[in-house]
DNA sequence: TTGTATGCGTTATCAG
DNA sequence: CTGATAACGCATACAA
């Protein structure tokens, strides 16, 4: 059924019925009753491609994920999209995502800008300087960062934790605790985020006067193999870490794992405080944590998107969320040697 | 830049250059690749919502995601899209994901019907008697459901891996290593994944005749906090199983937090068979396992899906594959009492 | 092999 | 408050 068609049944003018249907004042109560109660009836939704084309508007959102950075596929994202998702929906926006091979990025930002697929772009997992920023930027696609980039480039909207502050409180809580010795196994180092994490955790320790010792910190992607090898290697070292910090949940795993086939207890023997995405499947209060619940970036990122979307000519939008600091049952005091 | 402008430049007229650029025969070797070295020169892309109007196609496939049903939007649905994403690339499709409450459901469907916003659907989590079968086949949407739904009705077109023929193969395993005792963790028994798997364990337990205990067996969401949970609560109750077969890697590794935490051995004191999806963040080879990839499944869906979209009047495709069994270092022969 | 004219289903402009 | 008509950017039947 088409507007033709539908109009045709009401015995009024195609003009009336997309009127009253999109909510425009100048239509009289009654019509408008009329209208959407037989939209309801007729079930009636007017044509996604025909909106499009007239409005220019595509009232899709995009999110392009390069395939074999594990990075971004990863079920940190699952949780993400979970919450833009919701906030999307609300406003009739749907997700258009594309998988690409990690060189076919740019080109699909091209694509999308050509073709007037998306209205807006949530970019993700940014890295210093990230070429992405410029190009869509040239491209006039409105845009949000999840993160942030460290470019003194034109200023751009972005969403972050503030992953320095929650770092160095994290490393801050293991000192109080008298750990001297703090092992962090961070995220891949070339992503912004896990620089910024690996600075708090820096900081903390120069102001404690503690010196960084490259041979207990780790950066790779944050997956669970990861923390069991890095903890069973860096725990058999000579003087080992009595923490650790750990950039999510997932590596965390992996660690409480390599502990315990090592006869270790956490909190006991080895303390571990980690990032803590809140993510729905993986335990919740079993680490002491900053945490910061990713669904919930998800969906602040959806609305900013939108706002951006709705106002073109508006500043930059930005906002930095703090992470909470959850005291949960992988923390104890350091053992006197 | 559209075609108009685009035709304008080369001096041909639009109906010359859409047929050069869409791989029509009758066009000229030369004015092709005239066309074709041009487009790229000027970085022309016809708009898509256009294309979609004058072609009746969308070029993307839909996925609905309900929101509360933590079934489907979890860190198994990030492989399986990873994998149906870069098929569907491929072919020029990307994916349109909508985000609804769980009552939502049906009319988002209805709702992409109507306005034409996708081509095809993959239909994820089905249920027994899944009601939104009949719906998409009502709708004339092609669709490919993962998985299937023990419909009586009239075919469609599934994917699915021999959930039943998996578990009981893996029950049979541990049958053979003397276990008689074998605790199973499986999914929610309201999705037929699940309901196939029970039926596995059930059949092999029969043929040895074991007889059910429903004291421990489970049946819920397959998180790592259930894992745990479940096997502290099944373990401590008395005459406690020798042996566990668990739903996915992500409850397994709960179960396995437990054994450690009561002292307990994995492979020593109490077996594990899991099925594996081959998740891309979690260890591959610490248990024995009914394996069969995620991804691939999800590769796979797309192809069929496309090849349903390409021929709308052939019949119905289905396609069951195979776990591979295989043994890893959770598992060992039954203690003698 | 190329071009002309029309339709796809909306929204937007302008007139009544 | 309502309606006729022109875009929107492309594909395609038909004509040359």
């Amino acid at each position: 059924m088409n507007l033709k068609q539908f109009s045709e049944i009401l015995n009024l003018s195609q003009t009336t019925v997309s009127r009253a249907l999109n909510g425009f004042p100048e239509v009289s109560e009654k019509t408008r009753n009329r209208v959407q109660s037989a939209a309801i009836q007729y079930n009636y939704h007017p044509n996604t491609q025909a909106k499009s084309l007239a409005t220019g508007k595509s009232m899709a959102i995009g999110h392009v994920l390069p395939v074999n950075k594990q990075e971004i596929i990863n079920p940190i994202f699952t949780d993400f999209i979970a919450g833009t998702g919701e906030i999307l929906s609300r406003s009739g926006y749907h997700m258009a995502v594309t998988v690409v091979e990690d060189e076919g990025e740019e080109a699909a930002y091209r694509d999308m800008a050509s073709k007037k697929s998306v209205d807006g772009v949530i970019l993700h997992g940014p890295r210093e300087n990230d070429s992405r920023i410029p190009l869509l930027q040239e491209l006039g696609i409105p845009f949000l960062v999840h993160g942030r980039a460290q470019t003194t480039e034109t200023p751009y909207s972005w969403f972050d934790v503030n992953n320095c502050r929650a770092f160095k409180k994290a490393t801050e809580l293991l000192i109080d605790l008298g750990h001297h010795r703090i092992a962090l196994l961070n995220g891949l180092e070339y992503m912004d985020f896990a620089v910024r994490r690996r600075r708090g955790y820096e900081q903390a320790l120069a102001q404690a006067g503690i010196e960084l010792d490259p041979s207990i910190m780790r950066s790779e992607e944050m997956m669970e193999p990861y923390g069991f090898s890095a903890t069973m290697q860096i725990m058999q070292q000579p003087n080992p870490p009595t923490a650790f910090l750990v950039s999510s949940v997932i590596p965390a795993m992996g660690v409480q794992r390599a502990l315990l086939k090592l006869g270790l207890q956490p909190a006991k023997d080895v303390s571990i405080v980690i990032h803590d995405d809140q993510l729905s499947f993986l335990p919740a209060d079993l680490f002491t944590a900053s945490r910061s619940s990713i669904k919930d970036a998800g969906k602040r990122c959806a609305q900013m998107l939108l706002e951006q979307i709705k106002n073109p000519n508006a500043p930059p939008l930005t906002e930095l969320w703090e992470a909470e600091l959850i005291i949960g049952e992988s923390t104890g005091p350091a053992k006197n040697k």
